[in-house]
DNA sequence: CAGTTGACGGCCC
DNA sequence: GGGGCCGCCAACT
């Protein structure tokens, strides 16, 4: 199981409605520092149906500018669409981030 | 093999 | 509270 492999499971496993920081990511993936290893994984993106990268967003709520598969409005306009309010383009953390079930996870094979 | 880069994060001003 | 700088680890050339 390669690093990236690990990333993309990780955010294979967001669910509905709810969003998760690059670095929360990572921590679940093994590492907490993966943070930008995890956006380096997001951008090569190899299954974009299948990885749901517009869940992913930084610690502050806000989307990547460097979102390239359809624009950073498209993404929010797509967490929008899960019940996910914006607020001056950037998400309440505080109340739709991932709330971890147990802590490690995942990533299992 | 060594240097640079990059969808970030945390600390300091 | 906002903006800037440094640090991290893996992948890329």
């Amino acid at each position: 199981m390669n690093t990236y492999e690990k990333i993309y499971l990780v955010v294979r496993q967001i669910p509905y409605g709810k969003v998760a920081s690059y670095g929360q990511v990572a921590a679940l993936a093994g590492n907490k520092r993966w943070s930008r290893v995890v956006g380096y994984a997001l951008h090569v993106n190899p299954d974009e149906k299948g990885i749901p990268c517009y869940r992913v967003v930084t610690k502050d709520g806000y989307p990547s500018k460097a979102f390239a598969f359809g624009g950073e409005n498209k993404q929010i306009e797509l967490l929008m669409s899960e019940g996910i309010e914006f607020l001056d383009g950037h998400v309440d953390m505080r109340k739709y981030c991932w709330d971890i079930p147990s802590e490690a996870v995942l990533v299992s094979d």
